[in-house]
DNA sequence: ATGAAAGCGCTAACAT
DNA sequence: ATGTTAGCGCTTTCAT
C-alpha cells in the first residue's frame, strides 16, 4: 500500500492524500476524513525512506557511548531516550568502546546514516587533553550535523557540551575532608579523560587552598572495578598511608570500603570514603556510599532541550553548560 | 555529492558507480579504481535513504526494552548491539515502559520505520500469561518483520523466542536449600512476568518433589529496589517465618541481606540468599551473593545470529531455544 | 563491461 | 481546496 494506491480508493490525488498525513491546514474536513477512513481502513503506513529521502531527515539521533554495560552510561541513555521520543526522534545507539580508532568509525558510521544530529555520551570523548588533534573527528562530524557532548567539553562550531561541574565538586569534597581533620586523602581514578582530569584538579585546588601538599603517591590510578581495586589497595597498603579517598566512579569506592573491611578499619572514623555518580552501587553497598552525583538527568534533558530549539525553533542555543552537582551524604563520611 | 556528479567527474555512469559502491563483479579493475579515486577525493557517501528506497532496508533493527536504565536490560542491549555491529546492522533503541499501551504503540513507532527486524528485550512483553490476547500486538508486527524475543516465549508465526531455563534454576536452587535443612524459603518476587511465573513454578515443583507444603504467605511480592524490599521484610517479619531466601532479582535479594543485617541474623546460617542475573549488585553486596545467571550473553548472541542466518542466508533457523543458567555460588549460601 | 532508463514512495512548488 | 509534476539519490533490468 503507497500513497497512489490510498489517493486512488479515496478519489484524489497523492497531494491531498499528503497533505493529510502531514496535517496540512488546507484540506476540507470532508476529504480529510475520506482520506483517513481509507488510510485507517488499508492500514497505511507512510514508507519511512521515502519520507527520508524527500525531507533530508528521519527525525532520528544518533547516540554514542563507549559501553552501555555502564550503569552511568546507560542511565544517561535512558534519559536521552525519553526526552527525545516525547519530541518525536528516534535514537538510533552505538557503543564504540574506548579505541580512538573506532569511535572515529562509528561517528562515520552514524553520519553516513543521515542523522539528525549527534550525542556523544561520556568524557571519553573529549580527548586526553594532550592533543588537539584527537577530538579533530568530532569538529569534522560537526560540519554534517550539531554535535551535543554530554559530560565533555570540546571547542568548535556547532559543537555544544553539557558537563556537570566536578571541579566544584571534588574541591568541595576535598575541603569538607580536610574540615573533618583528614590529612592523607588518596584520590582514586581510572582514567585521564576530561571529566577525570577536573576532578582532580578540583582535588588538588582544595588541597593547595588549605596549604597541604599534593602527594604524588596519594594519586591512585586503578579501574573501576570492586575487585581488583580492593586487591591494589590491599597489595599498596604497606608503602601507603591514607584516611580517606576520593573516587571518581562508586565502583572504586566500593573497592575501597572492601578493603576497609577486610584490614577492620572502622569507616568512616578511620577510613572516610566518597563515591561518584551516586549510581545504585551506593546505596547496594554496605555501609552505604557517601556519592557525587553528577546531575546526569539534569544534563540530558538540557541537552535534548538546546538539540529541539536548534533542530526545530532555530533558536540561538547556550553553546556551553555546566551543572553544579550534589553531595549525597551517606554513611562512608562524617559530613 | 551524489552519485551523478561522482559519475560524472569519474566519466561514467551512475550506474558503474553504483556497481562500484557495492562491489559489483562485473566492473573492470581500471574503472573500478577510477571511480573509487573520485569518490575518496570527494569524500563521496551513499545517501541511506534512497539506498533505503530502493533496497528497501537500511539494515537496522529495532531493540526495545522496558527500560535501559536496568543493569539487566543494558547487558542485554549491550550484548545486542556488539552482534549486530559486527553483522553490519545498526540499533535504533527504544525504551518502552511497562504498560500495554506503550509498548503497542512502541512496536508500531519502530515498525513504521521500516525495521529490518524487531527485538524485544526482557520478559514483560510475553504478556501476563492469562490473556493470549496481550500479545496479539506481536504476532501483528510480526506479519511485517520477524521479531525475536530475548527472554520470554510467546508463539506465532515469524516469532523466534530465547530464553533461560529459570524453571530448572529455581528448582535446583531450592532443592539445595532443601537439602541445607531449610524449611522456610521465601520466593520473592517482583511481577508476573514469564520470566517469573517460571522461576516460581520451578520452586513450587521442588518443593512438591521434596514433600513440603506451598505456603502462600511464602511467597512475597515486594519491587526491585533495595530499600523497599528490606523495610517490608522488616514490617512483616513479625507474622513471617523464613530461613532462606530465593529472590527473582538481585536488588531484592540485597534488600533481603541488609534485612539480615538490621536483625542481626547470620548469612547464610540463619538466612541464606539467592539473588538473580549475577549481575554487579551481587558482588557490590557484602557478603556477595550467591545468584541465578541466566547467560544473557549467551542468549543475545544465539539470538544475532539466528537472526542473520533468517535474513541473510536464508536458512532454516530454530524457533524456541532455551539455554541453561548457571548458580554462581558466593558468600550468602552454604552451598 | 558499461549505459540508459524505469522505478522506489514521498514532498513541495506551482498551477488551477 | 485540490491536482500536476518535478525532484530526492539510489538500484536494477534491459540493451548494447
Amino acid at each position: 500500500m503507497n500513497i497512489y494506491d490510498i489517493a486512488k480508493l479515496a478519489n484524489v490525488s497523492i497531494a491531498t492524500v499528503s497533505r493529510v498525513v502531514n496535517n496540512s491546514p488546507k484540506v476540507s474536513p470532508k476529504t480529510k476524513e475520506k482520506v483517513l477512513a481509507v488510510m485507517k481502513e488499508n492500514e497505511y503506513t507512510p514508507n519511512a525512506f521515502a519520507r527520508g529521502l524527500g525531507l533530508g531527515s528521519m527525525k532520528t539521533v544518533g547516540i554514542i557511548c563507549p559501553n552501555i554495560d555502564d550503569i552511568y552510561m546507560a542511565k544517561a541513555v535512558s534519559y536521552l531516550e525519553r526526552n527525545l521520543h516525547a519530541h518525536g526522534y528516534d535514537c538510533i545507539l552505538g557503543c564504540s568502546g574506548f579505541k580512538q580508532e573506532e569511535k572515529v568509525d562509528y561517528v562515520r558510521l552514524l553520519l553516513s546514516k543521515k542523522i539528525d544530529t549527534l550525542i556523544l555520551v561520556g568524557s571519553t570523548y573529549a580527548g586526553n587533553g594532550k592533543d588537539e588533534s584527537d577530538t579533530d573527528y568530532i569538529r569534522e562530524a560537526a560540519e554534517q550535523v550539531s554535535v551535543f557532548m554530554i559530560n565533555a567539553k570540546v571547542s568548535g562550531d556547532n559543537i555544544y557540551c553539557t558537563y556537570a561541574d566536578d571541579f566544584q565538586a571534588t574541591y568541595e569534597v576535598t575541603k569538607a575532608f580536610i574540615r573533618r581533620g583528614k590529612e592523607k586523602i588518596l584520590f582514586m581514578y581510572d582514567s585521564e579523560s576530561y571529566s577525570a582530569r577536573q576532578k582532580m584538579a578540583g582535588y588538588e585546588a582544595a588541597l593547595q587552598d588549605a596549604g597541604y601538599p599534593i602527594r604524588g603517591n596519594l594519586k591512585f590510578k586503578t579501574k573501576n572495578d570492586i575487585e581488583y581495586t580492593r586487591d591494589m589497595l590491599l597489595e599498596y597498603n604497606r608503602t601507603l598511608d591514607f584516611d580517606s579517598v576520593l573516587a571518581t566512579e562508586d565502583g572504586i569506592a566500593i573497592g575501597a570500603v572492601k578493603y576497609a573491611k577486610i584490614k577492620g578499619l572502622a569507616i568512616p572514623e578511620e577510613l572516610a570514603v566518597v563515591g561518584y555518580n551516586n549510581s545504585i552501587l551506593a546505596i547496594s553497598s554496605d555501609p552505604e556510599l557517601t556519592s557525587v552525583d553528577s546531575k546526569l538527568g539534569v544534563m540530558c534533558k538540557k541537552t535534548v532541550e538546546r538539540m529541539i530549539d536548534l533542530l526545530e525553533r532555530e533558536i540561538q542555543i547556550e553553546k556551553n553548560v555546566c551543572v553544579p552537582c550534589e553531595i549525597v551524604r551517606r554513611c562512608t563520611t562524617d559530613f
